[in-house]
RNA sequence: GGGCCGGUAGUCUAGCUGGUUAGGACGUCGCCUUCACGCGGCGAAGGUCGCCGGUUCAAAUCCGGCCCGGCCCA
């Protein structure tokens, strides 16, 4: 017993709190080691992520910081668990936000500059855009497999890469041989702006306030005036029809006659249709071709030739007559002008529309005829939807949004576009025959510069062709991503074996587009859905719940400002504290950042703590206590466990946070530092390494149960502490059968009991450190097995297990004092 | 207009196969430099569980209607 209260114990852990400068120096380390690295040769199985590659010359989005660190922690809780994760990072850099910069930049317009040269302007735009996203990504820990564009598994990629370009090409190539596509002119969505039809799964919606014109026509057989109600006066020249709802009694008798068209003077017939809703302007519908989606639907339906009055340019054409040449908005204004000077307009109304714009130019999209390629789809919609089941979603809930879709969708998807900086559309023409030429598969074609591969006309013998000059809808790029990142380009067979992907993680609002197009392409090509898991998260919102975009700078949060004010680690725990985004949007305040980073704080100083106790030792005797915390850990690496195969971040990040703060620290670590420390010599030396080994074996397992969350702070604490080797070669820790114990059950009456001990010692002006100002305490005789500890924890110098007889003052349930 | 999701203290959330004094966190207030941590500890205040009905001995939890917010579609 000499000298045991000269022992000092010092803590390997030197620093007196988590420091965020540590971070880079542990992410270099990860990279010099590649600990992350892509194994092909592996034995373990794959788990493959097809992450979505962020736009290149823009800012990470604070959403795209949270959903990554997510997806980071899926990852790096895979690899605990055996598996070969595949987790590669990729960029986008196809498509028309490159090419509207370019013109702005260097004052030019596309349509106007030589293709070679603005495509070089577009690369040069890129290039000097410089990585800005990457170096986010990397300073926030994620564990991608390489950063540097490389044409293997696990490397970087790019869409505007030629390698990339060659499989989406190899793609259409595949996909035309077998039928599928085909050129026809249809009325399709076009953006003027733009210059390009774009896709269904293009057009987004704003609400926006226009008027509602009240025009006068007359019915031709009775001469009687009705009153038609339309938002787009300037389609007058192109109406073809006016209807009223069936039930609507106030037309009935127009059934079967004709209107007169004002200004034009054609007539058109009046039918009932059930579109026509009586309450929307006089119940009286014209129908043009085409104001919007119902116009299109309706005239398809009946039949009907469509006239068109606006053009490519978005101005209106010979149809319109005297306002030929015009653009749209400003014929619209001109015959509202005219229709009052002529007394035709009876009144204008202001209501509030939703008007289909254009996603990438915001502009409003017009219905034009155009001739395009089409992939076909819509004769598939039944085994998409069979398909949509073989994958599991998280939330389950999210399915709805595909199936919603793919229930929607009325016309094959429109596949070419009218862009230069794009992957090509790899056909040629016979210039005298027109037969139409495919290459085959093999490298990246670009047939608006190049010769074909082949001499003669294969049908007419003619050596002259015509290079396609349209591009692909980048989603058709976009759409290949998980068959590129599994190797399909350099492995068959890796690709074959690992097919499908093991996980998407994308956004609910790209489901129409990317996972949708990822699935048609995947059936057709392979006749298998894409992915097994489908991982569907909500928004990052502001404090005030309004979407973070870059265009509103009031609402922007830069992730690297997050960083530099907090740390990357203190924003992968608020990720994984704040809320499970697959069921809502998250708020992002930087109040709450800093709240939740404390828990990093309290995590170092616990560790700091147990750091003091030594490691090895020969035996050891656990008390109750250490067999009570031992069985609550095992339970908590269920609890983690469940919620990380349940992709719930969330449920797995609280778990732990109770558990280690108002668990562990609050009662257990308070409860055990006197037998740990044993100055006083009271507990037998076996019982104090009892503590030690209780000590150590929870701070391991929590340090494993959170590496996949913050991969910093449990890393540096356990190279610190325990291993040389980093805590992400570890494996996910396991239930332990020495650790189950029916003391788990004692929980609530031992910490009701501290609570009640520490209450009155307070209401006594007693501090806690200071004996008990009691003569004597009952606790619950459940409790009795932790005696020991609870005596020399609060200090108490007689304590009974058993109700008291005499007068006792009752401080809690089952707790009595005597004075 | 339709579909899906959400609506629990100032804020974020747990509970939602019906019965708990509705749990926790951030923030607020009070006390305490207790030997890992004052970015700590202890304690307190703060909730008509969106609203209205219904089922039930009993509803935040089940059912119906409505209101609000978000996303998608028409």
């Amino acid at each position: 017993m000499a000298g045991r209260e000269s022992i000092v114990y010092k803590p390997k852990l030197k620093e007196k709190r988590w420091n965020p400068k540590d971070e880079p120096l542990l992410f270099k380390k990860w990279q010099e080691e590649k600990i992350y690295e892509f194994r092909k040769e592996s034995k373990k199985p794959v788990f493959s992520i097809d992450t979505p590659p962020p736009y290149v010359n823009t800012p990470i989005h604070i959403g795209q910081a949270y959903t990554y660190v997510w997806m980071d922690i899926f990852a790096r809780y895979k690899r605990m668990t055996g598996y070969n994760v595949l987790f590669p990072i990729g960029l986008d850099k196809n498509g028309l936000p490159v090419e509207v910069q370019a013109e702005k930049v260097f004052g030019i317009s596309m349509r106007e500059t030589p293709r070679e040269e603005f495509i070089e302007k577009c690369r040069q735009i890129l290039e000097e855009s410089g990585e800005q996203s990457i170096e986010t990504f990397k300073r926030l820990g994620l564990s991608c497999n390489s950063w540097v564009l490389e044409h293997k598994i696990g490397g970087r990629y790019e869409t505007d890469d030629p390698e990339y370009r060659r499989l989406t090409q190899e793609t259409f190539i595949e996909l035309w041989k077998k039928g599928l596509i085909y050129e026809d002119e249809k009325t399709t969505n076009y953006c003027p702006v733009c210059g390009t039809t774009i896709s269904d799964a293009e057009v987004e919606y704003e609400e926006e306030e226009t008027s509602l014109n009240y025009i006068k026509f007359k019915v031709k057989e009775s001469g009687e005036e009705i009153l038609i109600a339309t938002t787009r006066p300037e389609l007058l020249c192109t109406c073809r029809l006016v209807i009223f709802n069936p039930e609507d009694e106030r037309y009935q008798h127009l059934k079967g006659k004709h209107a007169i068209v004002p200004f034009y003077g054609h007539e058109v017939p009046i039918k009932p249709h059930p579109y026509a809703k009586p309450d929307f302007g006089t119940g009286l519908v014209m129908i043009c071709s085409f104001g919007d989606y119902s116009d299109v639907r309706i005239l398809r339906e009946l039949n009907i030739k469509p006239i068109y009055a606006i053009d490519e340019e978005g101005r209106m054409n010979k149809n319109a007559g005297k306002y030929q040449g015009l653009k749209v908005e400003e014929a619209r204004r001109r015959i509202i002008d005219d229709l009052k000077a002529a007394g035709l307009l009876v009144k204008s109304e202001i209501i509030k529309q939703r008007r289909p714009i254009c996603w990438r130019s915001k502009n409003p999209i017009e219905f034009v005829p155009m001739k395009e390629y089409y992939l076909k789809q819509v004769e598939f919609k039944n085994e998409l939807l069979k398909l949509a089941d073989e994958m599991r979603f998280f939330a389950p809930e999210s399915k709805q949004i595909l199936i919603d879709w793919i229930n929607s969708i009325g016309i094959d998807w429109v596949l070419s576009r009218r862009r230069f900086y794009g992957t090509e559309i790899p056909l040629w023409y016979c210039e005298e025959c027109g037969y139409i030429y495919v290459p085959n598969p093999g490298r990246y074609y670009q047939p608006w510069k190049e010769k074909p591969p082949i001499e003669k006309c294969p049908r007419c013998g003619s050596t002259r062709f015509r290079g396609e000059e349209r591009t692909f809808d980048t989603w058709f790029d976009s759409s290949t991503s998980e068959v590129y990142i599994l190797g399909y380009l350099w492995d068959k067979e890796f690709f074959k074996k690992n097919f499908p992907c093991s996980l998407r993680p994308q956004g609910k609002e790209i489901v129409r587009n990317w996972l949708y197009f990822t699935m048609l392409k995947a059936y057709l090509l392979f006749k298998k859905a894409p992915f097994r898991n489908v991982w569907i998260h909500m928004h990052v919102v502001d404090e005030e719940g309004r979407k973070i975009s870059k265009s509103r700078p009031e609402t922007w949060i830069d992730p690297q400002e997050v960083i530099r004010r907090f740390g990357a680690e203190a924003f992968r725990i608020w990720a994984g504290l704040e809320g499970n985004i697959t069921k809502g949007d998250i708020r992002c305040s930087f109040e709450r950042i800093k709240g939740t980073s404390r828990f990093l704080t309290k995590l170092w100083n616990i560790a700091r703590f147990i750091s003091s106790f030594p490691q090895d030792f020969e035996d050891h005797e656990l008390a109750a206590l250490d067999r009570m915390i031992l069985g609550l850990l095992n339970n908590l690496i269920s609890e983690c466990k469940r919620g990380y195969e349940d992709m719930n971040v969330f449920a797995v990040a609280t778990a732990i946070r109770k558990f280690t703060w108002n668990i562990f620290a609050d009662h257990y670590i308070e409860a055990v530092k006197s037998r740990a420390y044993n100055h006083e010599g009271v507990f037998d030396p076996k019982l104090q390494r009892g503590a030690w080994y209780t000590l150590h074996a929870v701070l391991k397992t929590l340090l494993k149960l959170l590496a996949p969350i913050t991969p910093f702070i449990t890393e540096k604490i356990w190279l610190e502490v325990y291993s040389k080797e980093s805590i992400h070669l570890q494996k996910f820790p396991e239930r332990r059968v020495e650790w189950e114990s029916d003391m788990v059950k004692l929980l609530d009456r031992f910490m009701e009991f501290n609570n009640a001990v520490w209450k009155y010692k307070k209401s006594r002006g007693v501090a806690l450190s200071q004996e008990m100002p009691a003569r004597r305490v009952y606790a619950p005789p459940e409790l009795k097995p932790l005696k020991d500890d609870l005596m020399v924890m609060h200090r108490i110098r007689d304590l009974r297990f058993q109700t008291p007889e005499k007068e006792a003052v009752k401080i809690s349930e089952g707790v009595f004092v005597e004075e």
